[in-house]
DNA sequence: AAACCTCGTTTCCAATAGTGAACAAGGACA
DNA sequence: TGTCCTTGTTCACTATTGGAAACGAGGTTT
């Protein structure tokens, strides 16, 4: 009767990870999104091709849609799935926090090619990490190997004059005020071309949990 | 007969929004998993409750799975919705692109308070949003509402003088080479307080999926 | 090589999803 | 009030899914 019935399915399933399924109100959702956009079930069923019955049916958990059905009613609904699934949208969004650095204030961390300052160090879960960085190297020589890591990475001139050397690029001069977005896990290095040593502030997304 | 048997609602569906259905290997992506973790149609059929000769038509798109036996699926392999549609797990990882922007050569988008110019508009798919702003406002006033978007910015002043307003905080005074990271959903507005207007560099991070 | 496994596919049937039509239950309109 | 019209639910029926068992292809043991 219900679109649970899982009979002699329930024993064999204690043998799997979660004991409790997740009731999922999908119909509930679905009738949520629908009446969102002021939707009857007729303009539904055109959007997505499913019978009127059948959407009735979902919306009040009468029967478990195939998926196919679901992926009609996702496109249909120009939604996408995590949106159909996420039941409510308590995001909790982090928010309201902020992290002020004063010029010159940031976390010193020197190399012998660079020397970076850190930007908003107080932050801790963040999803870009800024740091200005003085390039001291003058050639493309003084690095041992490319620099690499996960991510993208932007990168404006502030002051002087630099030479940005890639992977798979010629090297660029970027000067004062310009500025490059780059797949930083394509090996790249920096060097000062002009006479005082250049600065550049970059900004680096965090290799993030996607993956 | 297959799966994907639509039928007249092809037409319909065109009346949605994307007119081509995702083919959405389903099948493919769990007999990978199945053969991933070494585990035999029947090792699954335990682990799910679902019948071994069910999975093998699922993993054979002979059938188009019902909701609640993806939902078995799901915590039956002990994964998640997300990674069950994420067709290949090559994340195709983008990597080698790049986009310069010459000073002055970024898109151009004015509003009444302030001046923008995006800076690496060639790059589509990218996680940050990198922009320098001329502000023209000069007093809060100016502001209808709280400027107010997902995910998290970094500002960094480039010339003059500013003073940042926020939902949750006092006023804040920022000069040249000073920075600040804020989470953008709290809302916010940028005045100028020197003579003329301030620049500041912002970036956004995306409006990302994983909500 | 025959008997016996195991694994994946296929077959057949019962259970259930999906459909169009019929059915209330309101609203609008005359 | 009575006649539309629209909306959501229910019904009767067909199409499809899901399950138990049969099947066929390797592989192993004896």
């Amino acid at each position: 009767m219900t679109a649970t019935t899982d009979q002699g399915a329930a024993l064999r399933i204690a043998a799997g990870r979660k004991p409790f399924v997740e009731p999922l109100r999908l119909g509930e959702r679905v009738k949520e999104i629908r009446l969102a956009n002021q939707w009857t079930l007729e303009d539904v069923s055109q959007r997505t091709g499913l019978a009127r019955s059948t959407l009735s049916k979902i919306e009040n958990d009468q029967i478990s849609p195939t998926f196919s059905a679901v992926q009609k009613l996702i496109d249909g609904l120009g939604i996408d799935l995590p949106q159909l699934l996420s039941p409510p949208k308590v995001q909790t969004r982090t928010m309201g926090r902020r992290d002020l650095t004063r010029r010159g204030h940031g976390e010193l961390h020197p190399t012998p090619t660079y020397e970076h300052e850190l930007l908003s160090c107080e932050l801790a879960q963040k999803r870009m990490i800024p740091f200005k960085t003085i390039v001291r190297a003058r050639a493309f020589e003084e690095f041992t190997e490319w620099v690499r890591h996960d991510g993208e990475e932007f990168l404006m001139v502030l002051e002087g004059e630099i030479r940005l050397y890639t992977e798979y690029y010629e090297p660029l001069s970027l000067s004062d005020g310009d500025s490059i977005y780059f797949d930083s896990a394509m090996g790249h290095a920096l060097v000062s071309t002009s006479e005082a040593d250049a600065v550049v502030l970059s900004v680096c997304t965090r290799g993030d949990g996607t993956s």
